[in-house]
DNA sequence: GCTACCTATGCAACAAGGTGCACTGCAACC
DNA sequence: GGTTGCAGTGCACCTTGTTGCATAGGTAGC
């Protein structure tokens, strides 16, 4: 599993509460990795157990008190060996494609209405990502190190959303030139 | 839930077992909705007592006997329902991202060596997506109806191996150039 | 004769992820 | 004065997905 393993790079770049991190995870690292608060909550639990992350209850007034999460020497070293340890391609999980797949059992003028839907999602999320591309990595050919890492991540989402984008449009023709 | 869905859109492209059904899941459709035999067992048994498919127990000589299913009219109903029914975009969950982006608090060599390895898997699967359309698909643009949807479900494929296969390439290359 | 793999189905247990809900209290808006 | 939204944490339950194992005869290679 890699939640935690996401959760620890997060943490290293910025230690903070579950709630912040829940933050982070509906934006930035979210983006190629997402979780919900809960899932959140209950691994930082767990981590902290197997002293992978260090606890701070921080209280505070006017808001709850919030736990304030760091990653410990333990976690450091998992994140070595993890880093170190091949991993398994991820396999498609795209609920549209089957859904096109099985267009001609049902109604194929509502598929390709839904598969407009999606290239519109795709392409409101490529121009964020276009958005922070231009704003934080002003000129890519210079970084090094962690800041490179992340342009480098953040290239890999312009790529599956534009490939995405591309791909629902040639859908959308194709199925308009078979419909008409 | 989608599985239950490519289950019936499989199975009315052509009825069979659920050991055949595993089968196809590890080609065909399995390469954009991937299940294991006992996801599909299971599965299988909960649309039996939904009216989804129909059983008919299959006795052989020298195997073990069978159980054959195909599409009830219930399960059509359902797929209907299903096909006109608006779905979530599907999020990414790329555990090499998380590498890419942690790659500095390890050996950035040994996750350069992983996107390697990821890129030349990715490779292969885009050979294999490259014959299947050369072989099945010599003249896409005379497809209409069903041929036509597994066509288009075959270059989604397509286009997110090559995407990975790009993307890949690219931070091989820009970790080479930050590392020499 | 032994090992290994294919066909064929399935249970049991567990890990991971998602949904709904509960509690607290402030600030802002209308 | 009421609703909405933010900050903050968490339990309980349910669904999905994974792993290990069991059964059982046939076929093929060494």
């Amino acid at each position: 599993m890699a939640l935690e393993h996401a959760i620890l790079v997060s943490l290293e770049e910025r230690p903070g509460s579950g709630y912040e991190l829940a933050g982070r995870f509906d934006k930035s690292i979210g983006y190629f990795w997402a979780a919900s608060h809960q899932q959140i909550y209950r691994t930082l639990k767990r981590m902290v157990e197997l002293d992978w992350v260090a606890v701070e209850h921080v209280a505070q007034q006017g808001r709850p008190d919030k736990k304030h999460y760091r990653i410990a020497a333990g976690g450091r070293a998992e994140l070595r060996r993890w880093l170190a340890e091949p991993s398994e391609p991820a396999h498609l999980r795209e609920e549209l494609a089957v859904k096109v797949r099985g267009a001609s059992l049902g109604d194929v003028a509502a598929v390709r209405a839904e598969v407009a839907r999606h290239r519109d999602h795709h392409a409101e999320r490529l121009d964020v990502y276009r958005v922070i591309e231009k704003n934080d990595f002003p000129d890519p050919g210079s970084l090094h190190g962690r800041g490179l890492h992340q342009y480098l991540v953040l290239r890999g989402g312009i790529r599956a959303e534009q490939g995405m984008v591309e791909w629902c449009e040639e859908v959308l023709e194709a199925l308009g030139r078979d419909q008409s």
